[in-house]
DNA sequence: TGTGAAATTGATAATTATTATCAAAATGTG
DNA sequence: CACATTTTGATAATAATTATCAATTTCACA
């Protein structure tokens, strides 16, 4: 009964406590992007007594750890996600910039995934960086804001 | 004597003052990514009095009316950077998860660009989405900080 | 199956970045 | 130049996140 991911806490010499198995739950269960204050009420919601400091400080351990990717909207907060690992759950985001809404897309992965390596080699050459993952934003005008701006 | 950059202003009828000017100004000089607190300490030094309000403000607007970029290197302030058109100038970042040095690189921009277009039209049709820019990201580790690592 | 050193946590104070307020000053159209 | 409108400055307010530190919990190992 032990998790995949505990195995990267003996890695990273970390100690699985209930609140960190709680974290990663709500992450499997609610599947989309959370903020702290999220996850703090989602927590309250399930009885797991936990402070607010607490979330903050696993949110971001668990993204050092590789667990949850963190991304950013642009408004003013840290998202968290969980890492999906398999081929097709790779993906990427759309933001809005009139009212905010963030889509995820996985269109082009493979064409994406060929793309990049050939980059990130380039990367390690000129600048002896190694990279360790990568995130694509796309801004602009979901349909309904385009409607509205032409009207 | 008329900036090439005034036309926007026209077009998003907004005025043309001092202080836009001196921001534009500093962004020009410096070529390099500023957050508001060092874009106002740049113009203080350059006796351009000015509050700090004005200075979020501008940034904001400047950014919406397409003249910066706004970027997030996840250290909890948003940056500034000249919006740079010409085809050689368009850029993407590599930040280092342990020191979050950053790092401009261009490489590869002539596929970036016949990729993202392929993407950009899948996008569209899948999602009804326009999209106006995009940036890409890559985090992991710099030269320096791989040496640090293996020791 | 205990022990204890080390890690984790909770309550809350502190910090930091950014936004809101609103009267005064500046802009630019006609 | 006049004046309707926009912009600005000082500063209060907000919101997200981090620091503090004593109490609690974990887990390697005896
Ligand atoms: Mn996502
Ligand atoms: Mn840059
Ligand atoms: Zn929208
Ligand atoms: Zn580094």
């Amino acid at each position: 009964m032990r998790k995949t991911w505990e195995k990267q806490f003996d890695y990273f010499n970390k100690r699985v406590t209930p609140h960190r198995r709680a974290i990663i739950e709500i992450f499997e269960e609610e599947n989309r992007h959370l903020s702290a204050e999220e996850v703090y009420m989602l927590l309250k919601k399930k009885e797991e007594k936990v402070g607010i400091a607490t979330v903050y400080r696993n949110l971001d351990l668990l993204s050092q750890m590789g667990l949850l990717h963190r991304v950013n909207f642009g408004d003013g907060k840290e998202y968290y996600e969980m890492t999906r690992v398999l081929p097709g759950e790779h993906h990427h985001h759309l933001i809005c910039t009139k009212c905010g809404k963030v889509v995820d897309y996985s269109e082009l992965v493979g064409e994406e995934h060929e793309f990049l390596n050939r980059l990130e080699k380039k990367l390690s050459n000129k600048y002896g960086f190694l990279t360790q993952s990568h995130q694509i934003y796309f801004y602009g005008l979901c349909e309904d804001c385009q409607l509205i701006c032409e009207s």
